[in-house]
DNA sequence: GAATATTGTACTGTATAAATTACATTAAGT
DNA sequence: ACTTAATGTAATTTATACAGTACAATATTC
């Protein structure tokens, strides 16, 4: 999983804490995420995304390796 | 957190089972999250959503009291 | 209504998301 | 250079996502 957490906050200027308690969350939980520590959950995920008024997937994308389980053709 | 994953899976004819072997998981997740027994990783979510050719945000989607922590105005 | 497919449920085990506390490093501002 | 804010890192602990196995309860089909 790959975000841009990061420019997301440098665009609202806003730090990993103000970030975190913003959303109820701890700062090392954003930090984990966002230097891909380890993968959120779909919940925190939604939540990243929407405080920075973007969809989920304007902020987290699948990487290559994540994507062999993908849509079928039809 | 609520989905649709059952609406979608009633669309394309598909089992619990056979998603759960087309996403490389297992029935029981599946289960687990189309009944909200518990919330996915962001990326089972995204890799749902994405089987069904749908976005995060057409599959999933945060529930009345998961929105208090909300996108600020500006 | 019997056979089969599908879904629900329970249990155990493992991996990891996330909180908490604490401290170290780096960046910014004065 | 000193201070303060921001970020990185580490250790411990708790909660939970998910796998695996097994079996029960519904649907579905014949």
């Amino acid at each position: 999983m790959e975000n841009n957490i990061r420019v997301q906050r440098a665009i609202k200027k806003i730090s990993q804490d103000e970030l975190a308690i913003a959303l109820g969350m701890s700062r090392q939980a954003i930090h984990a995420i966002e230097t891909k520590k380890y993968i959120p959950s779909a919940l925190a995920a939604l939540r990243i995304a929407h405080y920075f008024g973007k969809t989920m997937e304007e902020v987290f994308s699948l990487e290559e390796e994540e994507k062999k389980f993908a849509a079928p053709l039809s």
